[in-house]
RNA sequence: GCGGGUAUAGCUCAGUCGGUUAGAGCGCCUGGUUGUGGUCCAGGAGGUCGUCGGUUCGAAUCCGUCUACUCGCCCCA
């Protein structure tokens, strides 16, 4: 700890911060529920294993993104960089394959070890919905009318564009595959370098590159949409016509292809032009070959993740903190009287604060700060009447509240009657 | 992992050609008001000028270094 720097790429989420974040998470986990999901929970940390075998052991974020480390028994543990490994491994360890379909959500911290930048960091949220056991496309549709909601919760439906495409089943792909490497071989010499390596590891990566010169090979290469299995066009017509009876709208973006080995058939993100370089605001796509992969039974699955930084930095209807009630006693005995009073206010459901040393006027002042609905002042003269004087901050107006029964003078002053 | 930019008060930022006591606004504290907030007025606190080194009679200012932050590339939420 040479100074007292957060490590690099880890924020602190301050209160104002915090607000913004919940609203983005309450909205999700509120929608979610409407479409079925249920919350769980997963370790922040797994064996290496785990993340390894499922994202792929070519993938940017295996080879050089994952913040592992040795335990003390000498097994290899990873923080987790995305949230389905984690799910889909849970899922085998409990014997939830015997209950199909699962349809869960969750929300939490991924590590990731990257450059920061902005909407970028080591340490991000992520929320994310998966949908197991469902081998047909009325899962995808499903999920992607979720995610269309909880933008539109969030207030972005208008300010982010659904991008879909299909990565076909694994014979459209493996037939896919051949075609490209044949064609792409004889272009290496334009290629630019980082694509020369993908060809041998990840060819289809390279469909994505924002290299000008992969741009211009990219354009005449043989498209995986003349490769699909009838049985896998099918699939992707499917789903494409669920959006459109939903009337989601989307955009086919026949070069889409995600970074995670897992995925297959669609692939999908959201994305928005707000946030610089770090466009995609929610991601994800079918990966029926992923438990399997792990060790599990052959499940099918489809899911996406949302980054709450990336969602929260563009959430505009951010809920303000509630306005307290605030208890301003001048002396010991007041002190005494506030004690109880404020106790009795809270079990009555107002949010209630005290300043806890000054003078009227410091604690007024720090009422005001805190945007406090309204003053409680309990001074001596007040409490030989047996009252308080309740000074709206509002209005300045002051009435008396008799200590005896304060609670129906207050009742307009609750949150929930504001 | 690679490239660009930046670093002065709690925050946002000025700071001339290198010149001696480093500034503003906001915020904070005190007083004007011994029991009345917001507005106003007066005053005050708060700075190793990111680090280390170099050039110079003299460095916030010029050069190098390291660190941090930031934007972009790769990649991704």
């Amino acid at each position: 700890m040479a100074n007292l720097q957060p490590v690099r790429g880890t924020h602190d989420l301050l209160p104002e911060d915090m607000r913004r974040h919940r609203a983005v998470i309450e909205r999700a986990r509120d929608t979610a529920a409407l479409y079925g999901f249920a919350e769980m929970a997963t370790p922040v940390f797994e064996f290496t294993e785990v993340f390894a075998r499922t994202l792929g052991e070519t993938s940017d974020v295996v080879t050089k993104e994952m913040y592992t480390f040795a335990d003390k028994g000498g097994d290899s543990l990873t923080l987790r960089p995305e949230g389905t490994a984690g799910i889909a491994r849970a899922v085998i360890s409990n014997g939830l394959s015997q209950a199909l379909p699962v349809k869960a959500f969750y929300n939490g911290p991924m590590f990731r070890h990257e450059r920061p930048q902005k909407g970028r960091q080591r340490q991000f949220h992520q929320f994310g919905v998966e949908l197991i056991g469902v081998p047909t496309p009325q899962a995808d549709i499903e999920v992607l009318a979720c995610a269309r909601a909880i933008l539109a919760a969030i207030g972005l439906a208008g300010r982010v564009t659904l991008e879909i495409n299909t990565l076909g089943d694994t014979e459209s792909r493996a037939n896919y595959r051949t075609a490209l490497v044949d064609y792409l071989s004889g272009h290496v010499d334009a290629l630019s370098e980082d694509s020369r390596q993908r060809l041998e590891r990840n060819p289809l990566r390279i469909l994505d590159s924002k290299d000008p010169g992969d741009r211009q090979v990219v354009a005449d290469a043989p498209a995986l949409a003349d490769h699909l299995t009838p049985a896998a066009a099918d699939f992707f017509a499917a789903v494409r016509q669920g959006l459109e009876a939903l009337d989601i709208p989307y955009e086919i973006n026949p070069r889409l292809v995600r970074g995670l080995d897992y995925y297959g058939h669609t692939a999908f993100e959201f994305t928005t032009d707000a946030l610089g370089a770090q466009g995609t605001v929610l991601a994800g796509g079918r990966y029926d070959g992923l438990i399997e992969t792990m060790g599990g039974p052959s499940i099918p699955g489809v899911g996406w993740a949302a980054g709450v930084e990336r969602l929260a930095m563009l959430i505009e209807d951010v809920p303000a903190a509630p306005r307290p009630l605030v208890l301003v006693p001048l002396g010991e005995a007041a002190d005494k009287v506030a004690l109880t009073l404020a106790e009795t206010l809270r079990r009555a459901g107002h949010v209630v604060e005290q300043g806890y040393s000054g003078n009227l006027k410091k604690r007024l002042n720090r009422a005001n700060r805190q945007n406090a609905r309204a003053a409680l002042i309990l001074g001596d003269d007040e409490l030989a009447r047996g009252e308080a004087t309740l000074r709206d901050l509002d209005s300045g107006e002051q009435t008396p509240l008799p200590l005896a029964d304060p609670l129906p003078a207050l009742a307009a002053y609750r949150p929930a009657d504001r």
